[in-house]
DNA sequence: ACATCAAGAGAAACCGCTTCCCCGCGCACT
DNA sequence: AGTGCGCGGGGAAGCGGTTTCTCTTGATGT
C-alpha cells in the first residue's frame, strides 16, 4: 500500500460520504462548478467545513497539469540583487495565487541546468538567473524549460521573454558625469572576471573610451566585495586617475574605507562612483554616486512575462532593457586644479 | 480528458514500450530496486537515456505521500535576517536533495495561518517565521502543522522544536560591557513597539537593571532603520547617557552618522553598541561593537531540526537558545574622565 | 398520456508513478 | 521425475483529485 500516512488525513471521500453524494459532487462544489443543486452544494459545503477539508494540492496538480508554483533558479542567494528579485517575484506571483520554489545554484554553473530542469518539472514555469551559464548551454536549454523568463541574459534561437539590466549604459553615464566634472584620468576598478555583469561594464567602457579618446582609462582588477575594494586602495591611489569608477557598492564602500585611512580624501582628492545603489549608499561619509538598478521591479515584471506564457494571451514579448538610473551625490566632485 | 499538455511529455510507458518491459520495471529501475535482472535494468536504463526520461516529480509525490519540499513562511523577505534563514535553510536542505517552497505573509499576520496551512498542504514541513502571531492561534496551529520548526517563538501544548535567539542575553553582555567600561548612565534606543525580538531586548534590560542597581538606564524611542537611528541623534545626545545602546546595528548606523553630524565623537563623547553584527558593521567609523547572532546557522539548524521529524528518528528536541556572541570593536571606549 | 429534453448527480476513466500481489519459470532437493 | 521454493517481472490497485460520460429524474410540449 503506497504513501501510507501515519494519521490519514481528511479526503474528499471523507467529505463526500458525510454529505452523503459522489466525489465527483465535492469536487464540483469545490471548484465552484454551479450544475450543482443548491441544497447540495450546501450540504457539502457544511460538510467540508466540518471536517476542515482543503484539497490535496498534489492530487490536483496531477490532474490538472499544473501545480499553481513557479521555480526560480539564483546562483546565490546571499547577493542582495537576488535577494530583491526574489522577494519582488514572490510578492507579484502570490497576489495571482502562486508561490515560488527556489533552487540555489551556490554559485556552481554545471549545476544550474540541472536544478533548473527539476525545478521546471516541479513547477509550471522557471525564473532563470543564470550569470556564469554558457551561451551554448543556455540556448539548448531554454527551449526544454518552456515557460522561461531570463534575467540578465538573452536566447537568439527560441524567443524567450528576458529582464537586461543595461550595465554598460549605466557604467557609461557615470563615466560621463566625471568627464564632466573635469576629470581626464579615470579607473575602472574591475569585478569578478566572469560575471557576465562586469563584462558588460567593459564593454560599455570600450564605447565610452570610443567616444571620448581624449579621456585615459585604464583598469585595475577588483573583486565584489568589501574586502576587495579595500585591498585595491593603494593600486588605486598610485595609478595616477582622479576618477574611480567601481565596479559595485560594496566594492566601492570597501576602496572608500581604505582610502580614507590612507588620508585620501574623497571628493577633493578622488571621486569614486559605486553601482546598485543598496541601501546604505547614501549613508557612506561621503554619500556614494552610484547607478541604481530597480531589482524590485525587475521581480515584479518577471512575474508579469511568466503569466502571459502560462495564460498564452499572447506569446513572443521581446527583451525589456532596464537602464540604471544615475544618482549623484557627494563621492564625486570637480577635479582637483 | 483532464491534465491535457499541448507536448505531452514522455512519461513511464513510454520508456516501458520502448524497453519492452512493464511500467512496474521501468518505475524499479528507476527508483534503484535491486530485484531487476541487470539486462533488462540496463536496456531500461538505455531506453530512459534515449528518451531523456525524468520521473514526473507530481506523480511520484502522490504515489509516495511526500514532495521533497519544505516550506517557509516569513513575515517579510526583504528584513535581512530572513534572507539569511532562507539561505541557511535552502542550502542545507538541497545537501539532502529538498527543495523549499516560501511564503512572504508580508508582515500580515492574518494571512500567516493561512500560508502556513498552504504550505504545508504542498510539503512535507512548515518552517514558521511568525513573530506578530497571537500565541493563542500559534497553539491552536502548531499540531496541525505537524513537521513544524519555529523561529523565535515557542509552544507549551505541543512540544515543537524551536530556535530562539538569546536577544536579552545579548543586551545584557553589551550593556555590562558598557559598565565595565566605567559607564554609569545608559540609554537604550528602542526597535518597533510591537516586534517580539525588542521586547525580548527590554525583558533583558529589566533583569540588568535588576543586577545593576547603581546604573542609571532610560528609554529613548528609536526604530529599526537608519532614518529612526538619524533622527534620534538629538534625543540621544541631549539624555546625558555616555552609553547608548541600540535596537540594532542599521539604526546604530544611523545614530553614528547623525552624531557625526554634530560634531559628537564615538567613542570618546559616547559609547555606542549594535545588534546583529551585520556585514557592515565591521565596516562603519569607528566599527560598530555588536552582538552576532549565527543566523545562518540558525537556517541550517532548522534544516537538521525538520529533517530529524520528517525521518522521524527521535521525536522531541528541545528548544534551542541561541546566546548571540558580543564583538568588541571600536565604537565603545572608555568613558569620559 | 406519451415523447423529448435539459438538468443534475453518480460511475468511471484518467493524470503519472509506486508497490503489492501473484504467477511462471528454473533450480535444487528428495 | 516430482515437489518446493526463490527469483523476477507483469498486472492491477492505489495515491487524491478532475472531468467526461451516462443515466436518472422531473419538467415541458403536443
Amino acid at each position: 500500500m503506497p504513501g501510507r500516512r501515519n494519521t490519514r488525513r481528511v479526503g474528499i471521500a471523507d467529505v463526500a460520504s458525510m454529505a452523503g453524494v459522489s466525489h465527483a459532487t465535492v469536487s464540483r462544489v469545490m471548484n465552484g462548478n454551479t450544475t450543482v443543486d443548491a441544497d447540495i452544494a450546501a450540504r457539502v459545503r457544511v460538510a467540508a467545513s466540518e471536517l476542515k477539508y482543503k484539497p490535496n494540492p498534489v492530487g490536483r496538480s496531477l490532474a490538472l497539469g499544473k501545480t499553481d508554483t513557479i521555480g526560480i533558479v539564483v546562483p546565490d542567494l546571499s547577493n542582495p540583487t537576488f535577494q530583491a528579485i526574489l522577494r519582488g517575484l514572490s510578492i507579484a506571483a502570490a497576489r495571482d495565487g502562486y508561490r515560488v520554489l527556489i533552487a540555489d545554484s551556490s554559485e556552481v554553473s554545471s549545476e544550474e541546468a540541472i536544478l533548473a530542469g527539476e525545478a521546471r518539472r516541479r513547477c509550471d514555469g522557471v525564473v532563470l538567473c543564470a550569470p556564469r551559464m554558457s551561451d551554448a548551454e543556455l540556448e539548448e536549454l531554454a527551449p526544454t524549460l518552456y515557460p522561461l523568463v531570463l534575467i540578465n541574459r538573452t536566447t537568439e534561437s527560441v524567443p524567450t521573454p528576458s529582464l537586461v539590466v543595461d550595465y554598460g549604459q549605466g557604467i557609461q553615464e557615470l563615466a560621463a558625469h566625471l568627464v564632466e566634472l573635469g576629470h581626464r584620468k579615470l579607473a575602472y576598478l574591475t569585478g569578478p572576471d566572469r560575471s557576465a555583469s562586469n563584462v558588460q561594464r567593459l564593454r560599455g567602457l570600450e564605447k565610452f573610451t570610443a567616444e571620448y579618446p581624449d579621456v585615459e582609462l585604464r583598469f585595475i582588477p577588483g573583486g565584489n566585495t568589501f574586502d576587495a575594494g579595500f585591498e585595491s586602495s593603494d593600486a588605486v591611489a598610485s595609478c595616477g586617475a582622479t576618477g574611480i569608477l567601481v565596479f559595485n557598492d560594496v566594492a566601492a564602500m570597501g576602496l572608500l574605507s581604505g582610502l580614507s585611512q590612507r588620508g585620501i580624501r574623497v571628493p577633493e582628492d578622488l571621486s569614486l562612483t559605486g553601482f546598485d545603489d543598496m541601501p546604505f549608499a547614501r549613508y557612506t561619509m561621503p554619500p556614494l554616486t552610484t547607478a541604481a538598478v530597480p531589482i524590485s521591479d525587475l521581480g515584479d515584471l518577471a512575474w508579469r512575462r511568466m503569466r502571459e506564457q502560462i495564460q498564452a494571451n499572447d506569446a513572443a514579448s521581446p527583451t525589456n532593457y532596464f537602464p540604471p538610473q544615475i544618482k549623484l551625490r557627494g563621492s564625486t566632485g570637480p577635479v582637483k586644479a
